[in-house]
DNA sequence: ACCTGAACACCGTTCAAGT
DNA sequence: ACCTGAACACCGTTCAAGT
């Protein structure tokens, strides 16, 4: 009889282990997401992973990286159009990652240079320097994007099982609501407002957000860098002066 | 002779199990913080922290939590101030964890609910209930707070060791500059700009984010949570009708 | 040359046995 | 009542032995 693969199907391939690993963290969460249970998936033993794949760190990078490959393109920007493309971009980022929820973690979490990171930074990239952007506001502009404010973790809203605020996986007691009137406050202001709704309309909430930064990006281009810093008022006494 | 505790010295507890991991995860990097490794150096047998610990995630749930309430308070806001408030708190928060190397994304991991973190959210909440937001405008203004636009990551500008940007980590072969003339254009351009400079100023970048979605919390208190919505221009195509 | 079983050095956590 | 040693069910990864 002719030799089969392992699985008895196509032979193993560095993006079919990916897709794997992806419908694995898909159907039973990304923690279940073991070289093990992948191979056993596969219908292979754990070693034969290690051809396509360097070690577990490498796949999670490189299941983050199709995710990003599966961005769709956008039509090309004409010169001085920028805020259509760079907002259709980062909403398909958005659809991607939103329908894998281990995703926005990982996506998070994973500081890689693959070719399709690579390609995601270049075609964002070029969208400001074919709107007319120097290199030097694209810089700023692409950090802009990548900004971490930590006024809070949007997860703290919206929670995997739809909780909306509060009272949930409180260790140490529960908190007493009226410790914290203000959240109690927004949540009563909230639950009114949409009674019924389980959580809060993340979609137009990252919608505006996105807004926010677009207008950033338009205040930037339109007074620079230098000036877009001496715009802030009083610096705070932070870092720099902390220590 | 007298019965003396298992370390020698004082008694464990919830906050020296959690210094201590924290301790651990500066010095050794937070991947080495195992339950066995964080009982050896506290002279403990593992099963002594499940008195103090519910489990691996309520430790880093712990260690988290612990930075958190390491964020300095801010003097009380007068009414009607609500920008360096926020500044303050939230280049507090900032501070805090960028003096921890693991703190980023444990922050940005975790979805915990525990008194430090609901603590966080309610002096931000007070401080615009305070300065005369509405609850449903301070709602709004959370989620602000808390957005991740994922045009990029962070920390592709500025790896661990300071390499810049690309050819860190590829995978699969060294990609042709060729194939970036974007993010080349950029690179070269903040080379010749701050010549020897291994890295970007983040802590810059950082603050005119801040100040972008200060802007954006600014806008939203004077048009409205709706009328900022409609300011958007045209709808994209995406999440909603993407199916 | 390719594949793989067994082994190594770890994990988090349970639990029954000790005091 | 408190503590803990041994054990259980896993990990990622190495490596020498098989074909």
């Amino acid at each position: 009889m002719p030799r089969s693969t392992p699985s008895g199907k196509e032979p193993l391939s560095r993006a079919r282990v990916l897709r794997a690993a992806i419908a694995l963290a898909d159907a039973e969460g990304i923690e279940k997401v073991s070289m093990r249970r992948l191979a056993e998936a596969l219908g292979v033993v754990p070693m034969a992973l290690y051809k396509h794949v360097a070690d577990k760190d490498d796949l999670v990078d490189g299941m983050v990286d199709t995710l990003i490959g599966d961005v769709p393109p956008v039509a090309e920007p004409r010169p001085g159009k920028w805020r259509a493309p760079v907002r259709e971009t980062i909403s398909g980022t958005r659809d991607v990652i939103t329908s894998h929820p281990w995703a926005r973690r990982a996506f998070e979490t994973r500081t890689l240079r693959t070719p399709a990171v690579l390609g995601y930074m270049e075609r964002l990239s070029q969208i400001f320097l074919r709107a007319g952007f120097s290199a030097d506001l694209t810089h700023h502009v692409m950090h802009l994007l990548g900004a971490r404010i930590w006024g809070i973790s949007p997860e703290l809203f919206t929670a995997p099982d739809g909780v909306p605020m509060a009272q949930r996986r409180v260790t140490s007691g529960t908190p007493d609501p009226a410790d914290y009137p203000g959240i109690m406050a927004i949540a009563a202001d909230a639950a009114a407002r949409r009674p019924g709704a389980a959580s809060c309309d993340e979609d137009a909430e990252f919608d505006f957000a996105l807004e926010v930064i677009l207008d950033g990006i338009a205040r930037l281009r339109r007074t620079g860098w230098d000036s877009g810093r001496s715009t802030r008022g009083q610096r705070v006494p932070s870092r720099s002066s902390r220590n």
